[in-house]
Parts: C-alpha cells; structure tokens; sequence
DNA sequence: AGCGAAATAGCACGATCGTTCAGTTAATTC
DNA sequence: GAATTAACTGAACGATCGTGCTATTTCGCT
C-alpha cells in the first residue's frame, strides 16, 4: 500500500471518531490533523474539500456499519433468526456507551433533515440501503412462514427502528442502564405480535393469539 | 412591558426559530442578530452568554411544549383518553413539516449525549420533567382499569417514544408521507397489547384476547 | 544513487464565532 | 422638559473555521 492510502485510511479513522463524537457536522479538519499530528493542509490535500470528506466519512461509517451488522447476520438461516440477529447486533452498538460513540445516522438525521445538500443525500441513500436490507430479511421471515401472511414488513421495520432510536435516546442522553433492556422486550413483543405460531391457523383467524412478551414479567433480556 | 423584555422575548422567539432549523448548538448570535436587524452586542447583552442564551431557548421550548402537548389532554377525563390526546397532539407537531421546525429535544439528544455541560443537563431535566408527566397519566390509566393490572408503564412510554421518534426520522429526513400514519399504528397497537378489555378476564388469565392494530388494514390514521 | 512524483508543511486569506468595552441613543422617571 | 437609567451600537480582539498557494520533505522507481 502506497504510503498516501494508508495516511488517507488514518485520516478517515481519526474522522469516523471525531464524527461518532460531535456529528458529521461537527467534524473538523483542524481536530483531525490535530489528532494525527500533522499540518491541516496536509490531511486537507487528501480529500478536495470538507463536504467530499465528510462524505466519504459516512461511507466509510455505512460501510462499517453493514459489515458489523448485517453482514454476521447473513449466517443464520433465513427469516426470524437473521432478523433477530441483525437487531441484537445493532443493539450491541448502541450498548456500548462507555467509548462514547454516538451512531452517525441518529446524529446525522437531526443534522441533515433541514439542510439540503450532497451530504444529506448522500445520507438518505445510505439509510436506505441498509433499510432494504431489512426489509428483505423481513419479507423472508413472510415467506418462510415464521411471519403470519398478513404481516406488514414496513410497519415492522418502523416500529424496530423505533425501538433502536428509543434506546440511544435513553442509553446515551438519559444514562439509563435499562434502555437496552426495554428495547429487547419491545422487540420480543412486537414480533410476538405478527410472529405465526404452529398452533395457529393463520388464514382462517387473523386474531389469533400470539403471547405477548411485554405481559412475561422480564428482568432479564429476551436474548440473554 | 419594559422595552427590554419585549426585545429579550422577541430574541428567544427568532432563536426558538433558528435553533428548530440547526439544532442549539447551531443557534449563533450574529444569526438572531441579523433577524432582528440590530446589533450582535444588542443580542448579546440580553444573556449574559451565548449559553446562557441556550439555556433560556432550552426552557421557553420546553414551556411551549407542554403548553401545547399535556396542557391539552388535561382536559380530557383521566386514562387512555389523556394518554391518547398527548400522543396525538405530539404527532401533530412532527407532521408540520412544510415549515421546517425539528424537535429541539431530538436534536438535542444526539447534539449533548456527549457534551457534559450546563445545556446537557438541564436538557435532561427538561425531558425528565414531561416524561414524568407522562408517565402519570400512563400510571392514572392503570389505575382507572384501561390497561391492565400487569402493564408497565414505563415500558409502554419507552415504546411511544420509539415511535415519534421513528415518525420524526421518517417523516423528516426520509421525506415518508406515511412515517405518521405507522407511528399512530404502532401506538394503537402498543395500546391494544395492554388495554384491558370489558369482556376480558384480567387477573385470571394474563395472556386474555387483545385486537392488534397491526392486524386491520388502516389506510388511515387510527384517530381520523 | 538519483530523479520525478507524490505527500506534506507552512503561511496567509477572508469569514465567522463569542465576547469586551467605550460611546450613543432611547426610554423611563421625577 | 431635564435628569437618570436602560438599551443598544460599533469597533475591535483572539480563536477557529475551510481553503489556496508555494516550498519542502519524503517516497517509489529505475
């Protein structure tokens, strides 16, 4: 490797730190050629200018982010099993609140969601792709047969996503050791909710009766 | 009112603005100056910092907010009524998005998760204070017998909040029309899962016979 | 070893930030 | 209406930001 990629490499390692701390927005080039103790100049000559870095920032976390989280997942056979992994790997970036390392794409919707603009593109495109990923792993838990035929894939994604926003929330701003804890219940509880129990007869009864994970007095994880 | 009150209040109202649009940490001086066509010295002598400043902004958002959320259920009788009226008036406010005012509390959360500091408390005392109010009328709803004897409060508040701030992202960043019809799904069914029924048996069978919100086809919102 | 290219440093620029302070205008009080 | 106080302006400071430009160092290849 020649000696600008690995330089290029460190650069975006410092920037993905410094970006997980204060936002992509926060992200400065003066803080990362502080950290890497080398002149602005030179750690600006690798990338044309803040936005590009910025940008290349968010792939590098996007990517990183699919290889930690999805990626694993692809192991386990498909439908509930792959979509539960997905989330207990997601929820093991989120429990990790002793290096303090916000999730850019949390940060980055309140940053973005007014500001037009190349990096906020940039940012919806990546969201969405890990979305439709997701969303694939969810429609093979249909069609596997582990989700009853009138599930609704999206609904299910939004509700998950909510669970994951719920428990940064609280992990990180509000300190709170259960947060994680709560977000594996709710998400035992939801797909309770739509999951297709063998005893059930899924067509002829749509009001089937799934237990409910929120009722099963949990002090301990769902995935312990 | 003294000339300086009502510039001081015409400040806090174009910093409300500006710090929906760009986050509190965003809000800058020379910003509100410029919006109100004086000086930045002007701006400045009416706080006795730029934080203090953010703080007043934190706490004029924080009292409009109830004002404009819990206020309103009060009037509705104790319970589900009230828990639904806050919900519902909540969504309201993420639906506005042809004028471009993110929650300050959203943003806030992901701008001070990390940024110890004056701002980030009194940020989480502000949220512990209409949490608190929440979770009352949660708690008043399982008193008066709508939900059931075994629901957790706090786990169902964890969960509402999931969903605005999944309907938040979504509808925001992600430019969804749908992000609030899901978040109202998602909490009829969050409170389906826990309501106690009229022909339900409570205290005997624990795993009684609810209706899922996910289950009927809603083309529109729960409370059209 | 030496040469060309790539990588990095150093410096300066204009902008903007929060903040200070002396001076001026405006509002309030008597 | 004059005196007093409150409100506001304007200029300046030091810091930091992204960026451009020109040296200088270092690497990679023959």
């Amino acid at each position: 490797m020649k000696k600008g990629d690995q330089t290029r490499s460190a650069i975006l390692g410092s920037a993905l730190d410094i970006a997980s701390r204060h936002g992509l927005e926060g992200l400065t080039i003066g803080a990362i050629a502080e950290r890497l103790e080398m002149s602005k100049s030179g750690v600006f000559a690798h990338f044309g200018s803040r936005e590009d870095l910025q940008i290349a920032v968010l792939r590098e976390y996007a990517k990183r982010f699919v290889n930690d989280v999805f990626f694993p997942a692809l192991k386990e056979k498909r439908g509930l099993p792959r979509l539960e992994v997905m989330f207990e790997r997601w929820m093991d970036r989120v429990q990790r609140v002793d290096i303090p390392n916000g999730c850019v794409f949390v940060s980055g919707a309140s940053e973005y969601d007014d500001r037009p603009g190349p990096i906020r593109d940039e940012m919806v495109a990546v969201i969405r792709s890990w979305q439709r990923e997701m969303l694939k792993a969810a429609n093979q838990a249909k069609s596997v047969g582990h989700l009853r035929s009138d599930a609704d894939p999206e609904q299910l994604l939004f509700e998950v996503y909510g669970l994951l926003l719920s428990a940064h929330h609280d992990a990180r701003l509000m300190r709170d050791p259960l947060a994680v804890a709560r977000a594996r219940r709710g998400f035992a509880r939801l797909l309770d909710s739509c999951r297709k129990h063998p005893d059930a007869d899924d067509s002829s009864d749509a009001r089937a009766v799934p237990r409910y994970a929120t009722l099963i007095p949990t002090n301990q994880s769902a995935f312990s």
